[in-house]
DNA sequence: CTGAAAGCGCTAACAG
DNA sequence: CTGTTAGCGCTTTCAG
């Protein structure tokens, strides 16, 4: 910049107000300034003008997520990244892999890069710790699950009752011996989702033991095998609640290669990509991970402007969607 | 950090040296720092560092891609994270949607970054502009296509030759009459797969007339009217090559509504999720987007260690993926 | 082993 | 409308 400004034969703080567009400056002086800057290939440095500046803003957004390849986590991902690109505002993104051990590192190496705010997908079951990233001028907001021991603004969906809905949904066909398929219970959605199960399974008077429970489906693998060793014991269900969309692959697979797909009722919890077009379609509570995006970016910069009410729990709704697994009737 | 020393009664740089893990600070001292960093919530800000270091590294590599929520550009991603995360570098991504007067942009806003290097799935089709940044210091490994007016180095596929693959295949099950489905003929991988359709029918002596090519087929909806309005014309053909996922998708619904998922052949460029799933399962020459984007992402970080060798372009196979759907016999 | 001073590229504050 | 000076948080250089 000193060099541009040398060679434009003007001060550097008049190079600064032709490349921030400020107001006031000769309209010959800028297009000095202009091609001196072509001339000399310049590239002006965000980073060294935030040091000065007064607001400090890095233009930085972090989003940390599960796992940017799942299509949940993506779809998120380009949502957020659409809000953020209307305000000029880049996005620094990892995946946590729901390792808990994962999340404080990642965090801290998005403080050092001074990221203006975090969108958080937590793996970790305590975030006390963030406070301190908090006072220190980092807007958070939780996205999938809410914080724990912290006060901060989240967007979920409503997973309990949308796993309620989906028993109901079976009950309604004449099932009776329905079994919960679901991933880690130390995840907040998993359990949310086993509650929900749990609660349809008592408003409608189902026995425990007809209700088997089965988590820790960390893969679709797992899941399929334990599906499998399902059908194999006494008293197999008639249907399945999936709580996950990897558990939903795996039950599909397990059930195809069962011969039983037609036979046995599967509901998910999450859309899965061409579910409409498996035979039967795939009867899911969808989440709006668009609009979870959305929501959270919009959360989040508005906070980086300064909001400061109470935290918000935002809540977007499930989508039941009605094609063909959920619907066969009980034997 | 200036905080920190006067805390710890020390100086800067003793500071600094803890905090890089630099050689030689007594252990007391360095404790006493610990300490001081512990009591005033003390975060380093990497960029104000690398402003005066040396090698002005950011530890911070760009990734332009398409669209981070399609299944191939997500886990491409994924794959480049995980080889950036081993080396502490963040990743900085944007979607350009195949825009090309976004690209230059979207690079320079990155270079306002000061990332260390890029990997870039190109929209537009002159890249002369990004040497003033090469120049500068960056590092860009283009993935998925070539560079154009430009050297460097690339990560793609055998688009023609796999393309050529899906045509031989199709014709050794007795077809004569294949129909190419395509997107955008602008986009070099959609050409080349073009090309290796070309290639096929040519070598196999099958008239133009019965190897009808759409292109311009920009998502799924267009696909799949496009397939229709091929069936309702005269002498449609027994077998389909689609060229990319969304557009197999939309030839799927359309094959689907029709009736004539079992009568037409169908081979897709690019696996989809699910894609053995289907009934008939969706015979694909996959690509490899983990291996793509774990490659690049090496080149990358070989070219900001030094390498100056010549521009490389590196070719990852594809593989045939057999499952039904490409095996329907003419009738 | 430790510290003082200079300066990376930029913007704030103020003076012309 | 334009320029000068100081200083953001850090690393470099060089001197203890």
């Amino acid at each position: 910049m000193k060099d541009v400004a040398k060679r434009a034969g003007v001060g550097i703080k008049t190079v600064s107000r032709v490349v921030n567009g400020e107001s006031y400056v000769a309209e010959a002086t800028a297009a000095r300034v202009e091609r001196a800057m072509n001339e000399l290939n310049y590239r002006r440095d965000l980073a060294a003008g935030s040091l000065r500046r007064s607001d400090r803003r890095s233009l930085t957004l972090g989003l940390l997520l599960a796992n940017v390849a799942n299509p949940f986590d993506a779809a998120l991902h380009r949502a957020a990244e659409d809000v953020a690109q209307e305000l000029g505002v880049s996005v620094l993104s990892a995946s946590l892999d729901e390792r808990a051990d994962r999340e404080q590192p990642f965090v801290h190496a998005l403080a050092t890069r001074r990221i203006d705010g975090l969108i958080l997908m937590p793996a970790s079951h305590d975030h006390a710790y963030l406070a301190a990233e908090i006072a220190a001028g980092m807007s958070i907001v939780f996205v999938d699950r809410p914080p724990e021991r912290l006060d901060a603004d989240c967007v979920v969906v409503d997973n309990r009752g949308g796993a309620r809905q989906a028993v109901e949904h079976l009950a309604s066909f004449g099932h009776r011996r329905i079994a919960f398929l679901g991933d880690r219970p130390t995840l907040s959605t998993a359990r949310a989702r086993l509650e929900g199960f749990l609660d349809g399974v008592g408003s409608l008077g189902l026995s425990s033991a007809a209700s088997p429970t089965i988590d820790g489906l960390t893969n679709e693998y797992v899941a399929e095998a334990a599906v499998r060793s399902l059908f194999e014991a006494s008293d197999p269900p008639t249907a399945l609640f999936s709580a996950q969309n990897l558990v939903t692959v795996g039950a599909i697979r397990a059930l195809r290669s069962l011969g039983l797909e037609r036979e046995v009722a599967l509901v998910g919890f999450d859309d899965l990509p061409l579910g409409d077009l498996l035979q039967p379609g795939i009867t899911v509570i969808a989440q709006d991970a668009i609009q979870i995006g959305r929501l959270a970016a919009e959360r989040v910069f508005a906070r980086i402007e300064g909001d400061d009410s109470p935290a918000q729990r935002v809540v977007v709704p499930t989508r039941f969607i009605v094609r063909g697994s959920g619907e066969i009737p009980a034997a």
